[in-house]
DNA sequence: AAGGTTTAGTTCAAACATGAACATAATAGT
DNA sequence: ACTATTATGTTCATGTTTGAACTAAACCTT
């Protein structure tokens, strides 16, 4: 039943998905020229972002909540250590593990970018009333939820 | 009025393009999955997609159209030909252009990647009704459009 | 306590994307 | 016709992300 005809173009689903995906495109985009200005990538935002929240966290902890690979916090880290954005401690209690926190300069320029970044995310999500946005946002969690864990 | 208090994680738009994010990345990174067992990435995928709507592009429209660099396609596609998917034919009248187009394995493949693609996608729209997934759509498209072109 | 197993972090090589500099072909201006 | 400008595609150096192999520390298990 899934003949040529029925190609993703003519599906809405599919054409919907591909708006999402072009958007989301555009965001990180824009985001990534804002943030040029401060010298920040938008990963080491959400670095700063995580730590903020979640002081003390290991490496191992940040990656995963950054969907990344623990190799990549390792190359990302180092560098913001030398600006002077972070610290990383040994934990006294299991030797293996490495506190991170971020220093006052850390948290100066996060509160920079985070003006930036808000301002973007204003102008993109202002195109739609609170209503459709919170909907928006409902619709996008359960999608994430249906592809988490199930094979 | 920017204060320290309205941080962002207390703000509604936000928080549900945070969503969006992440749907996004959590689909982009099951495709990547679903694509591996045919030895394609989801980058060659889009190319074969584009090729297939518009046979005779020329790699300088592709790359527009993938809103990715003109080199990033010099890289990608001579692969492409070698597995033979695709031709790259010297155009007559401008012979600086490479009209590109599908072969009959190119569309083969193609097919398989879809089927496995929109299956994927069927399954992560799924969660909404067709009404709410219109208005994704619709809302989507408003902000890229909001983020084209304006400074 | 000695062995194997798991976990945190690092290192390294490979894949990939990007932008600047380049070569060649086409076009416009005069 | 001749030069200057623009456009297409390639090359190359750079930066990023990834996964596999590795080290060291902690935890079982008996």
């Amino acid at each position: 039943m899934n003949s040529s005809q029925d190609l993703p173009w003519d599906n809405p689903r599919f054409r919907n998905w591909v708006a999402v995906a072009r958007a989301c495109h555009a965001v990180e985009r824009a985001v990534a020229v804002a943030l040029s200005p401060l010298d920040l990538k938008p990963a080491q935002l959400d670095v700063l972002m995580n730590l903020y929240r979640h002081p003390g966290m290991s490496q191992h902890e940040l990656a995963r909540k950054l969907l990344v690979g623990r190799s990549n916090i390792t190359m990302l880290l180092p560098q913001m250590e030398k600006r002077n954005l972070l610290r990383r401690d040994s934990d006294e209690k299991d030797k293996r593990v490495l506190r991170l926190t971020l220093t006052d300069d850390g948290v100066t320029l996060l509160m920079k970018a985070l003006k930036v970044h808000t301002a973007l995310i204003e102008k993109a999500m202002s195109q739609s009333t609170p209503a459709e946005c919170d909907m928006l946002g409902d619709q996008m969690r359960r999608v994430a939820e249906a592809l988490k864990c199930d094979e």
